[in-house]
DNA sequence: TAGATTGTTAATCGATTAACAATC
DNA sequence: TAGATTGTTAATCGATTAACAATC
């Protein structure tokens, strides 16, 4: 939410935000074997306009050839060099429920240079077990195990109403950026990187849509 | 991505997104037994502008008492009401891998007015099975299902490379919302409504935010 | 060449933030 | 009252889109 103080280098976060979807897109089979591309053409697939697309490449550099198009090999190389694909990064994530247990098992990260080395959980339970090559230990080792084998990112998957307890121990050991799934935001301090993804936006998004053109009225009044 | 465009409403974008997050904060334990919030104390909670979230609730027509602050109460119901969590909308989902599983698991859904009634998956083996009182059928089935019980919303789940086939499926059916999780956008006729919720998205704001500091050096030229 | 496309600069548009009057 | 807060209008800021020159 608060992305856009803290965007010293001018490249617009919408641009980061957009450079998965180029990639995903230039390495699917709606594109495979093409050699170049051209931005009319991204655009009519991806129903972004042609210009933002080639601002966009021209922000990360990759240029292209005039009326043939880009390189798609370029273009996959660069937003990949760009996302740190080939600099894993290493992270912890905390709360074994239906979605930790879908991010641990999600073998796409391994590729998108994110590497989930430990995870955690209130319940003993699931301590010891092991998924994905991924071990599963009570929260109080955290602090012990974040001693041993340091890592960047903590990912938190637990219940909102614990989210700020874990963030908190996060940041006491040591983490540097929080990437939050739970729907309620977290309180850290200016040098810790937090990055919210709640799904619930997605489906406010969805209801708005649906009900917009049966107008809601409210108080006497349509909103 | 596209979202500018069809918003005829007046109501921002941003705005929308933010509701479930002032909602959660108000319903968390944060907050709890507060009769009566400030737009302020909440900025100091959300780090977000006090006077964006005093904008924010006056679009949906939510009003406080000077001095005073927010009756919790009202923003809470008036927000609730504005995102249709009483006017439970029926969705199918397709995809039962990890975040599939997740998603049909996922009860907070009821709360928030979507329900998932049927599941679909390609594997003849997950034909017949029932999860969280969700029956599961193969794709194939989708159509029958579709006509025996109509749904508004189609979640698709199901690997990028799949996706186009099953929002096509869904659209020739008469869906008229699809809720894309996969990370390839999918193409759709004009009056289709389309959410792309990606987590590569989140992932790839994370490592920008990490690497901002260590700036990235790209062909001779500092990124 | 004619036409298509890149890539940059300028104009527009929309969202956020600032300023401030009204109110309790 | 003095101070805090709402709520609106204006200014700013950033992102998108339009225009167009350059180029192949």
């Amino acid at each position: 939410m608060n992305d856009r103080k803290n965007n010293t280098t001018g490249l617009p976060v919408p641009t980061i935000r957009r450079l998965p979807l180029y990639l995903s897109f230039l390495k699917s089979n709606k594109n495979k074997k093409r050699a170049f591309i051209s931005a009319p053409e991204i655009a009519r697939e991806l129903h972004i306009d042609s210009t933002q697309i080639t601002k966009d490449f021209s922000f990360i550099n990759v240029s292209g050839k005039t009326k043939v198009g880009y390189k798609t090999s370029d273009i996959i190389k660069i937003i990949e060099k760009f996302l740190g694909y080939h600099e894993p990064k290493k992270a912890f994530l905390v709360g074994l429920g239906n979605l930790g247990m879908a991010l641990i098992k999600y073998n796409a990260f391994s590729k998108e240079g994110l590497k989930i080395t430990i995870a955690f959980d209130i319940d003993t339970e699931k301590a010891g077990i092991e998924i994905n090559n991924i071990k599963v230990f009570n929260i109080n080792e955290f602090e012990e195990n974040f001693s041993k084998a340091p890592v960047e990112i903590g990912i938190i998957t637990v219940p909102s109403d614990h989210a700020q307890k874990v963030a908190d121990l996060m940041i006491k050991c040591g983490i540097k950026a929080i990437w939050n799934f739970s729907a309620t935001p977290i309180s850290v301090p200016d040098n810790i990187i937090v990055e919210n993804t709640s799904i619930d936006s997605g489906l406010a998004m969805i209801t708005w849509k649906l009900n917009k053109n049966k107008p809601l009225i409210y108080k006497n009044r349509i909103l």
